[in-house]
Order: structure tokens, then sequence, then C-alpha cells
DNA sequence: TAGGCCATCTGGTCCT
DNA sequence: AGGACCAGATGGCCTA
């Protein structure tokens, strides 16, 4: 019986566990594979039978499967090191493990969202959190200009009084780190409940107010809060644009 | 036991 | 041709 969390398993054996083939071929999994581990505890153990008993005309050889895949596990590697990197840079998560969103709306999808202590965020959950840590940025930036614009006028040149936010610390938006926490559907439908939107000032909208589909993961379409946060546009991509160079 | 999450393999497509 | 990227399939582990 394995005690340990899953993301602590997860992370002793970053290394593949799954593919410990005994083939002479693929001495490159067995070297990764924990003492104890048979063969057969792979996946798609099926197609690699089925390379490894006969090479099948049209396909690629071994030698270069096992290359593509090693490629392959090599870029996923990368990709679970960046979102570490990622979740490490999620404050609030880091800061405040144990505050889970409590306020989650009708459409929320994140059931994995609120990150339960001792656990580490999902790979949808950091996505979807890194979002709204990036909205609240930049709703705290836009703020503080607007502030600090108030606080320039009718003042003199020479006079540069330190904004009363600035010497009260912390952003103005940023209310409690576990707000992050909350997907855009908590965030809007805490504001909606209450009539306006607890990250923008009152008067801050200007415009009709349209109801926008929020478009996270599996999360069923609803009417959201017309806020400046859902607001911003859905990034969809039906047809994937050229790629960044490499 | 079902569902969520994950790692890996694999074949296809696009790009250099 | 080879590398990068992507999505589907598969199976393991964990939790509710």
């Amino acid at each position: 019986m394995n005690v340990l969390p899953n993301h602590m398993v997860r992370a002793h054996q970053d290394q593949p566990l799954h593919l410990c083939s005994p083939d002479p071929h693929l001495q490159e999994f067995s070297s990764w594979c924990p003492p104890g581990l048979g063969a057969d505890q792979g996946n798609s153990l099926g197609a690699m039978g089925a390379l490894i008993g006969h090479e099948r005309p049209g396909k690629p050889p071994m030698e270069l499967r096992r290359k593509i895949n090693s490629r392959e596990r090599k870029r996923m590697q990368d990709l679970n090191v960046a979102m570490d990197a990622l979740r490490e840079v999620m404050v609030p998560y880091a800061s405040s493990p144990s505050s889970s969103s409590s306020s989650q709306g009708p459409h929320c999808n994140q059931q994995q969202l609120g990150p339960q202590p001792g656990r580490r965020l999902s790979k949808i959950s950091t996505l979807v959190l890194a979002r709204n840590y990036i909205l609240l940025l930049g709703l705290s930036l836009q703020e503080m200009r607007r502030l600090l614009g108030e606080v320039s006028v009718g003042v003199g040149v020479n006079a540069r009084p330190v904004p009363r936010l600035l010497l009260a610390g912390g952003w103005p938006l940023f209310t409690s780190p576990s707000q992050l926490l909350l997907s855009p559907e908590s965030l809007l439908t805490s504001a909606s409940s209450s009539s306006k939107c607890p990250l923008l000032p009152p008067g801050h909208l200007e415009g009709p107010m349209v109801p926008v589909q929020w478009g996270s993961a599996g999360a069923p379409g609803g009417t959201l809060c017309p806020c400046g946060v859902c607001r911003l546009p859905r990034f969809s991509h039906p047809s994937p644009g050229p790629r960044f160079p490499k």
C-alpha cells in the first residue's frame, strides 16, 4: 500500500514507470525501470509487442520508433517542468495551499480547481488559475494606473505625494490571495450576486453588458458577469495558426 | 467501482 | 528526412 499522495508518487517517478520491457532493444526503458516491476506493467504493450515481434512494413523501424518515443517523452517531461514552474509562480497557491475556493458558481468547472491541501494542482487547474492570475494582475495594473492618474491631477510638479495605496501596501484589487483560486465563474458570479464586480470600482464599466460564455475545458457555457474580466475575449482557435518558430 | 488525472506509445501532420 | 507538435488510445494510480 502506497501511503504517498499521488503527486508524491509521481514526483518520485518522473522517469517512466510503465514501460519496463526486458527486450534488449528496450534497454533505454529498462534502465528506468524500478526494481520489481515486470515487463507487462506497461502501457501499449500490445503495440510494443507487435513491434518487438515483427516489424511490419510501412512502420518505422524499431530504432527509429524508440528515438521518436524518447523524444516525445522528453517533450512531455519538458512540458511538465514548465508546468511545475508555472505552479511555483502561482503565488496564492504557494502561499495558501489550503485556501480552497468555497464560492464556486453553478457553471464552475472547478471540482479540481480548488487545490486541496497537500495536493498538486492538476494541469488544467494550473492553466485556468494562471489565466485568472494574469487577468487579475492586468486589472491591478490598470487600476493602479487609474489611481495614480487621479492622484497626480491637481498636484504641483514638485509635489510628489505617495499614493495611499502604496503606503498601505498590497495591490488594490487583491482582496485576498485566495481570490485567484476562484475560477472566473466564481469571481464573476460572486460579483453578480452583489450586483457589482468586486474586482472593479463602481462606474468602471462602460458600454453594454453583454453576456459571454466562459470557455474553460469541460465547463458548460453560462451567462456571466460582464465585467472587465469576463469581457475579455476568449482564446478560441478553430483553425490552428502558424506555429512559433523553433 | 467510477471518475479524474496522468504517463506513455503511436500515427499523422506540419515545418525546416 | 528528421524534428516538433498534436490527438487518440491505453492502462495505472488515487480518491470519493
